[in-house]
RNA sequence: GGGAGAAUUCCCGAGUGGCCAAAGGGGGCAGACUGUAAAUCUGUUGUCAGUGACUUCGGUGGUUCGAAUCCACCUUCUCCCA
């Protein structure tokens, strides 16, 4: 089985210009093809991580890939998928996002021996003149074509600044010029990224009469169609610092049923066949494949260590007994402490575990807190510095928030 | 350039002088049931020392005993005409 039917067989590939030939290139490892970061924010999340994981795929199939980053578009902001108009960014922030993206990247994928290039499309689309750039390109769009997009029509009605419809031909002109620079004459991305995508090759089909290809990943959706890696509190994401390896890890401990196998066939990289017998699983069991859904993905992202970690903490907490030593963590001072107490409401909030008291004195009388395996029922409680006496309370909020405050 | 309309709490969306911390839905959180799942049911969802006080209905002023609601100006957005 090739690169190319495993891709398939794992769910990824959504659309593609022409199935035949990107199949035998890509399994010849003759594919040199980019995917598009845009640096929206200061760490990559659970979708990059597709986009990443395709990388490492064929790339270990022997295909070159290049990842851009769009520190040149991030300028103007992509249209696509959205709803609303993109609020812009400062040219400081995108830098310092660039910079983290990078950082993120070579941890996953190989950069070394010019096996993978990492580029960024502020290096050539800061510099167009906006004349010669409308003489060199603008007469190979068509408005008309273009608003018959996918993603331009949706805007149609609530609007659409010049600005942002201009996305697809800056996207367009990365790929001419990635073509005409590396050779790159494939291109990935999300499904929603098709439109621009096109707009690429036919740029490169007008100017240089020649083919160039477009593919796009499934969009990682749950079962009731909504975009996964997203929670309450927002993106899943790859950094420890934003997304705790441990949280990480129940995010995917917890996902939908439904939603287990595909997951396992998107992110990870188990053999199929072992996925296949993980998919037998009935019942309750299920839970087993979650759980080998959420080691491996940690594994992944913040190695086995932690992966390990994770999983160990997490099976103990929800087993019995508490295990303190992979729990989130505050520590508390002196300056927190009033006569020796504090109240459980500004132990609660110290730990972040509630944003105001009155949501503390609402779980409280709803029963959603207990310190140290015992329910709080007064919503005035206090603990003393007594209570620390092994130097640390598990507070917990609700079934699967355990918190560690220690004196 | 001319004309019409809109802006409400996390989101959608009611409210057009006091009965409004503001209907309803969504989402969130918690409880029950479970498998750390889904579905369902229940409670809750501005802040705080909570029988009360304080801050909130795009912004700034004004009218009024009293304003989300009326007036003026400003900002942003949508629509129609050019």
């Amino acid at each position: 089985m090739g690169v190319y039917e495993e891709l398939v067989a794992r769910g990824l590939i959504a659309q593609v210009t022409n199935e035949k030939e990107i199949r035998e290139m890509v399994n010849s490892g003759k594919a040199v093809f980019y995917i598009g970061f845009d640096p929206t924010a200061d760490s990559l999340h659970v979708g990059h991580f597709m986009a990443l994981c395709l990388m490492k795929r064929l790339q270990m199939a022997g295909n070159k890939p290049i990842a851009l980053i769009g520190g040149g578009t991030a300028m103007i902001g992509d249209p696509s998928g959205r709803t609303d108009m993109r609020q812009m960014m400062t040219t400081e922030t995108i830098q310092h996002n660039v910079d983290c993206f990078k950082k993120q990247m070579s941890r996953f994928i190989d950069f070394s021996d010019d096996k993978a290039l990492l580029v960024n499309n502020a290096d050539w689309l800061l510099d167009l003149n906006y004349v010669e750039l409308l003489r060199e390109v603008g007469a190979c769009f068509s408005v008309n074509r273009m608003l018959t997009a996918e993603c331009y029509k949706q805007r149609m009605e609530k609007g659409l600044s010049f600005l942002e419809f201009n996305y697809m031909i800056m996207q367009s002109y990365d790929f001419y010029a990635l073509y005409q620079k590396y050779g790159c004459n494939m291109q990935f991305g999300g499904d929603d990224q098709w439109s621009n995508m096109l707009g690429g090759t036919e740029l490169i089909r007008r100017k240089l009469s020649k083919d160039a290809h477009a593919m796009t990943i499934n969009l990682l959706l749950n079962s009731e169609g909504k975009k996964m890696g997203k929670t309450q509190s927002g993106a899943v994401w790859l950094s420890a610092e934003k997304t705790s390896p441990f949280d990480f890890y129940q995010y995917w401990r917890n996902v939908d049923d439904a939603d287990v196998v595909k997951c396992l066939k998107m992110l990870t990289f188990l053999p199929l066949e072992e996925i296949e017998e993980l998919a037998k699983l009935e019942g309750s069991e299920i839970n087993k494949a979650k759980e080998v859904l959420a080691y491996e993905l940690t594994k992944l992202i913040h190695g086995e260590e932690e992966a390990e970690k994770a999983q160990e903490g997490a099976r103990a907490l929800f087993s019995k007994g508490v295990d303190t030593d992979n729990m989130p963590t505050t520590a508390l001072t002196d300056a927190d402490f009033t006569d020796d107490a504090i109240s459980v409401l500004d132990l609660m909030l110290k730990c972040g575990l509630i944003g105001t008291k009155g949501e503390g004195k609402r779980l409280i009388q709803q029963g959603g807190v207990s310190l140290d395996d015992n329910k709080v029922t007064d919503m005035f409680a206090v603990i003393s510095k007594a209570d620390f006496e092994k130097g640390y309370v598990v507070v917990k909020k609700g079934k699967k928030v355990h918190h560690k405050a220690t004196l």
